[in-house]
DNA sequence: GAGAAAA
DNA sequence: TTTTCTCAACGCTGG
DNA sequence: CCAGCG
């Protein structure tokens, strides 16, 4: 098996002749499919892995009747395991590539299926392509991959002529960089051209020397976790030779030497460039210089987080050490939380005038709503398509700004902006009080039935406080408000008919008797609900979170989702609103309609 | 969190 | 110079 | 007309 690699550099070649790709993290791979329909998976390392991946063999027997003419083909990509489109997760895969039980992989495939996403292709009916250029594999690629839909389990990388543009794909969902390929070039055996180059997305982080090793020669790098070093890593290279000495000699002269490890507190501060920590250990760390100017108390893990975090560059945040929920979590968690979750937030807040609820000093502290912007925010937190001022958050950099001011809530209204028709249908199930959760979880299934049998897709999420909130997307201008309302007004009186001593529809809190409160006047013009991943002024610092329906049982605790966990939930078991935006377009709304026009 | 107004 | 103020919104209901 | 509600 022949591997083209790319070459390693610090720049992006740019001109004509080139394309742009994003690089994705995860296994790189072939997959050959023979005439007589076998299909195996070849790692780099020419290992046979078609094992570990039963979900991908499974999908190409399913497309068998687009493929069985272009036999045998040998396809070229990453085999990876997305956190969404541009992103994948690493780790996933790798734990996926380490199972043996058969039944393990099943699950696996089941929770978290592999996706291979192809960059080329070097056989095509038997004919091997290798010495054609890029742009005709790229054709023929496209060519057989035209009949399938985008988000299949094989699909094509998508390709880039902007530099600019994949810059900004690559920083916004922290992929692990661009490669940059020739136009016109063959497909080459090794790292023996000058065609295929990649450039990684390093993030610049700074550490502590606190030990060397000379007998492989890698410095232990640290951080401060409560004054005290920890651990976050080894590295070796990047220094020039005499530095790279000088340092080694100080260790040897100075340092405490303890089982072949010479051992300095902290105080020597290096600037290193990485890919990511992950499991406590920094990933292809490299030295970029010593740094006699930045203190080693500068050299915090809270320190460390923000720069792994690659909050965008233009932004200068403030004040990451205040306690915005106390004893709990920090601006800086907020700041790492919103970056983290802002590709699977920001699609519900494009083109939507919000509100939002600020609080810069902290949830116990004064708090309040600004739905217009002030002066001196940066222009690309307004609307271009309306002369209102409103907020409008359509960038990562939008939502980090108004982090660093102190922004909690998000509440988003159901129409976009310029038009007067929702784009969506809700319903606030909202209980007395926590105890009652049960309650919601009850309307919400019974809401489900009802929905399945009128045929509509929905989606039901946490409303990060005390209940939970079902929503219907629909396609945009194919309702009235007056429509939705005469809607969601049926459903809910039904609802509140079956079960008079659960439900109530009766606005007056004194009215309600514990009973839970289906609030379907709150659907409506001018009016808003809190955002899918917006957090809440709650002192457990929830977040009103997209659930599966299967997750809506007796024991679901709302309280559990919270800034500090929803991201780490989002990557293991994906986001259950990830096919909500298509379904504006596909949901089929005849049942829905005949019942409201009558 | 930041600009404007009031003290 | 320092302190305080402002930062949304609107229809509906019951008293 | 005002306070409460969401």
């Amino acid at each position: 098996m022949e591997w083209m690699k790319p070459i390693a550099s610090t720049e992006i070649p740019a001109g004509d002749e080139w394309l742009y790709e994003v690089k994705y993290d995860g296994f790189r791979c072939k997959l050959v499919w023979s005439v007589t329909n076998k299909i195996t998976l070849i790692s780099k390392n020419n290992h046979d892995i078609t094992k570990n991946f039963p979900e991908v063999i499974q999908w190409c027997e399913n497309n068998y009747k687009y493929f069985k003419n272009k036999l045998p083909l040998e396809l070229d990509g990453e085999l990876v395991i997305l956190n969404h489109r541009y992103q994948a997760n690493f780790a996933q895969i790798q734990n996926r590539g380490r199972l043996q039980n058969s039944d393990r992989i099943k699950k696996s495939a089941n929770l978290r299926p592999a996706t291979f996403m192809v960059f080329d292709l070097t056989e095509l009916k038997g004919k091997k392509l290798h010495q054609s250029n890029l742009s005709l594999r790229k054709k023929y690629l496209y060519q057989l991959m035209q009949e399938l839909t985008e988000n299949e389990m094989i699909r094509c990388v998508e390709s880039f002529t902007s530099i600019s543009n994949v810059n900004e794909i690559v920083y916004a969902a922290k992929a692990e960089g661009i490669v940059a390929k020739k136009k016109k070039s063959t497909y080459q055996k090794g790292k023996q051209h000058n065609d295929w180059f990649k450039i990684k997305n390093w993030r610049l982080i700074h550490g502590i020397l606190t030990a060397y090793n000379p007998s492989n020669g890698y410095f232990t790098v640290s951080v401060l976790k409560n004054n005290q070093p920890i651990h976050i890593g080894k590295c070796k290279h990047g220094l020039a030779k005499d530095t790279s000495q000088t340092v080694q000699r100080l260790f040897q002269d100075q340092g405490d030497f303890l089982d072949g490890i010479y051992y300095l507190p902290p105080a020597i501060t290096s600037t290193i460039h990485t890919l990511d920590l992950y499991d406590h250990e920094l990933r292809e760390p490299e030295f970029k210089q010593i740094t006699a100017d930045i203190p080693y108390t500068e050299c915090t893990l809270e320190k460390l987080q923000l720069d792994l975090a690659q909050l965008p560059h233009s932004i200068e945040v403030s004040n990451t050490d205040k306690y915005l929920w106390p004893n709990n979590y920090t601006k800086k968690d907020l700041l790492i939380y919103i970056r983290e979750i802002s590709t699977w937030m920001l699609p519900f807040l494009r083109q939507k005038a919000l509100t939002i609820i600020r609080c810069p000093d902290g949830i116990t502290e004064e708090s309040f709503f600004q739905k217009n912007l002030p002066d001196y925010a940066p222009d690309y937190l307004s609307s271009t398509s309306s002369q209102e001022n409103y907020i409008v958050c359509n960038h990562l950099k939008s939502i980090v700004w108004l982090a660093n001011h102190g922004s909690i809530e998000y509440h988003i209204p159901f129409q976009r902006i310029g038009h007067v028709t929702p784009v969506e249908i809700a319903f606030d199930l909202d209980p007395p009080d926590r105890e009652h959760f049960n309650l919601a979880v009850h309307a919400a299934n019974l809401l489900k039935q009802i929905l399945d049998e009128l045929e509509l897709v929905s989606f039901v999420k946490t409303s990060g406080n005390k209940g939970l909130q079902v929503y219907i997307p629909i396609r945009e201008g194919s309702m009235t408000y007056d429509e939705t309302f005469l809607f969601t007004e049926a459903i809910a009186k039904t609802l509140e008919r079956s079960y008079p001593n659960d439900f109530t529809t009766e606005r007056m809190k004194k009215n309600r008797n514990n009973r839970l409160y289906i609030d379907y006047v709150q659907h409506g013009k001018d009016k808003t609900l809190i955002a899918p991943y917006s957090p809440r002024m709650t002192k457990e610092g929830t977040v009103s979170t997209p659930l599966y329906w299967n997750e809506v049982v007796e024991d679901l605790d709302p309280t559990f989702f919270t800034i500090g966990n929803v991201v780490n939930r989002v990557h293991e078991i994906g986001c259950p609103f990830a096919n909500y935006h298509d379904m504006h377009e596909q949901q089929d709304m005849k049942k829905m309609l005949r019942l409201v026009r009558g």
